[in-house]
DNA sequence: GATGAATGAGGGTTCATTCAT
DNA sequence: AATGAATGAACCCTCATTCAT
C-alpha cells in the first residue's frame, strides 16, 4: 500500500514527460503550450508543478538523457583516442569513423529525443549542451595537435578561434547530414566522406605550418 | 509646406522599421511584440498595419535590405568566378578571399539587419533566403566541378548531400566567425584560414576520386 | 472634359455600391468589411464617406431598389383588388395569385439584393421595411374584412394582433419558399399551395364569427 | 469550510452563465463582449475560459435548458398525440390547445432565456435547434397525414416542402405571439386563434385532395 | 472627388504560473 | 500527489471613422 502512491506518481511523471516529449517534436519548445502537455498526460497543471520547477525545467528533464548520453559517448571516444600510439593517429581515421558509427547508433536508437535538442538550438539549455560539447572537442583537438604537429599551436593560426569553429564544423557537419532523415547506412557513407574532408582540410592547415 | 504630409507619413513608416529593428535586435522574432514595437515608433498599432500587413511582413520588411544585398552579392562574385581561367581556379584562392572579404564588409556595414537574420533562422521567411544561399551555391560548385574535376560529379561521392553540406558548411564557418563579434581585420583573417581549410578539404576529396 | 470628373465619380460610387453588395453578399452586414469593401472598389476608404455618411447609410443605398420596388408592387396590387367588386374577392383567388406571381418575378429578377434583405432581418432598416410592409397589408386586411365580414373587426377575435399576425404569417410563408432556391415554376406551385392554406385558414377564423 | 473552494467556483461559473445572460439580452451574441461578461461576474478573462472553450460555448451553455426543455416538452407532447384514437386527432383540438398552453407556461418562467434564443437566430447554434425542432414537427404531421388523410401523402401536394413549411408556420406564428409582450393569458387567447387557423387551413388542404 | 495616414478602442484568445485544499 | 480554480498580463489583429491635403 505505501508503494502504491510512489508508483502512481512515478506514471504521472512519465507521462508528462512523454506528453512534453510529443509537444516539443510537434511544436518546439517556444510554442509548446504546457496546458497542452498537461491534458495529454491526463493530469492538471498543478501536478506538473509538482514534479518540474517551470517549463524550464521540464524541458531539461526531457531532453536529459540524450544530452548525457551524448556527452558521455564523446569522453569514451577521447578516451580511447588518447590512449592510441601517436602513430596510428595521423595515419588512420578508423577510430574517428567507428566513433562517428557510434553515434549514428546513438542517434537513431534516441532520434526522438535528438531531433528534439536539434530543433531547439535557440534554446538555452541546448546551448550550454552545445558548448559543453564543443568545449570537450577543442580540448581534444589541442590535446592532439601537441602530439601531432607541436609547431602548430605557437604558431597563431591554430588560435582559440580557429580550434573552436573547427569543433563546430564537426558538429554542424553531423547535423546537416541528420537533417537529411537518411537511413542509417547512407549516413554511415555520408558521415565518412565528411571525415575524410575534415582531416584533409585539417592537414592542409597544418602542412602550411609545419613546413 | 506642401510635402509635409507626406514627409511625416514617411517617417511613420521609417519610425516603425526603426522600432522593429530594435526590438527584434532585443527579443528575436517570436518574443517581440508589436505593442512595444508600435510604442517605440510613438504610433497606435492601427497605423502599423495600414502599413504593413501583419507581424510577418513587418519583418520581412526589415530584413529585406540584406537578404536582397546579400543575394545580389553572391550572385556578382560567382559571375565573376565563371569568367575566370580554369587553371587560375586551382591554383588561385584570391578570388575565394577577396569575395569573403566583400562579404565582411557589407555585415560590418550591415551589422544590425544581418544579426537579426543570424539569430532567427528558425523563421521561415529567414530559412527560405538560406536555402536560395545555399542552392546557388551549390549550382557553383557543380559548375566548378564540371570544370576542375570532370570525374567528381559522376562518382558517388560528390552527391546532391554532398554538394548541399559543402555549402552549408561554408555558411556555418562564416556564422560562426561573425558569433564572435571580431573587429573586421581579425575576422578577414579567420575567414582566410577557413578558405584555405575548404579548399584543402576539398581538394582531397577529389584527389580521392580522380587517383 | 467638365463633364469627366462627375462621370469618373458616379462609376466610384457604382464601383463602391457592386462591392458591398457583394461583401453584404457573402458576410452579411454585421461581419462585412468596410475596408474590404473599398479595395474590391478600388478606392480608399475616404471615398466611401464622401459618397455615404456611414455604413448604415451605404447598407440603406444598397437595398433601396428592392425595399422600394417591393413596397410599390404592393400597393399597386392592394388598389387593384379594392377596385375588384366585392363578390370576386371572396370566390376569387385570382388576384391574390397573380400577385404573388408578379412578386416572384421581382424576385427572381433582382434576387442578389432580395437574399441581402431576407439575410440581414435583425437589421433596423430591414426592420423598418418589413414593418412597413406589414403595415400596409394589416390595412389591406382590415379593409377586405369591412367588405367581407363587417362582424369580424368587431369581434375580438380579428383584433389588432391577429391581423398583423396573419401579414406576417404571409411573409414568412413567402420567405421560407424562397429559402429553398427553387427554380422560379417551382416556387410558384409552392406559392399557389400557400395561397389556397391561407385563405382556408382566414375562411375558418371568419365562419367561426358569423355563424 | 471544507466547502468553501467548491462554493466558491460553482458560483463563479454561475456568475459568468448570469452575467452572459444579461450581456447577451442587451446586446445579442454576436455584439456581446467577453470582457465586459467577465467584468460583470468580477471575474478575470481566463477564470472564464477555464469553464467554457469560447465565447460560442459559453452561449451554448447560456441557452442549453430551454432548447433542452423545449425539445423536451415537444417529444412528449407528440408521444401523447400519436397514443390518441384517430377520431379524436380530427374533431378535437384540446390536444393542441393543451400543448401550445403548456409551452407558453414554459416561456414565460423562461423569458429572459427564450427571447435570447428568440433574438438570435442567426447564430448557427440556434439554427440547429430550430431544426431540430421542425424536422421533428415534420414526422409528426407527416405521421398524422398517413392517419388522417393516406392519400395526401401521395399527393404532391403535400411534398416535403409543404410539410416542412408548416412546422416553420407554426413556430414563426407562436414567435410572432411572443413578440407582442402580452401578458400570459392574452397569449393564449391568441395561441388559439392560431390553432384555429392552422388547423382550418390545413384542412382546406386536406379537403382539396381527397374529395 | 479622392487619397493616404492615423486613431484608439476593442475583439477573442492564450499563456505560464500560483495556491488553497 | 494532485486537483481545480483563478490570475493578470499579454497576444495579434480588426474595426469604423476622421481629416488634412
Amino acid at each position: 500500500m505505501s508503494r502504491k502512491a510512489g508508483t502512481v506518481s512515478e506514471d504521472t511523471q512519465k507521462n508528462l514527460i512523454n506528453a512534453a516529449i510529443s509537444e516539443f517534436t510537434e511544436y518546439g519548445f517556444q510554442k509548446s503550450s504546457l496546458r497542452r502537455i498537461c491534458a495529454k498526460a491526463g493530469v492538471t497543471t498543478g501536478a506538473l508543478y509538482f514534479f518540474f520547477k517551470d517549463k524550464e525545467d521540464l524541458f531539461a528533464n526531457v531532453i536529459a538523457p540524450v544530452t548525457d548520453g551524448i556527452l558521455t559517448l564523446m569522453k569514451e571516444h577521447y578516451e580511447t583516442e588518447l590512449a592510441s600510439p601517436a602513430q596510428e593517429l595521423i595515419t588512420d581515421e578508423n577510430e574517428d569513423v567507428r566513433a562517428g558509427e557510434e553515434f549514428l547508433e546513438f542517434y537513431y536508437q534516441n532520434k526522438v529525443l535528438c531531433r528534439i535538442l536539434l530543433d531547439n538550438q535557440d534554446h538555452p539549455v541546448v546551448q550550454v549542451f552545445f558548448n559543453q560539447l564543443a568545449e570537450m572537442m577543442d580540448r581534444q583537438t589541442i590535446l592532439l595537435l601537441k602530439v601531432l604537429a607541436p609547431g602548430a599551436i605557437t604558431d597563431h593560426t591554430f588560435n582559440e578561434c580557429t580550434v573552436h569553429w573547427f569543433s563546430y564544423l564537426l558538429i554542424d557537419s553531423v547535423i546537416h547530414i541528420l537533417s537529411h532523415d537518411f537511413d542509417k547506412d547512407r549516413a554511415k557513407e555520408q558521415l565518412k566522406i565528411v571525415t575524410r574532408f575534415l582531416r584533409g582540410g585539417m592537414l592542409s592547415l597544418v602542412a602550411g605550418i609545419t613546413i
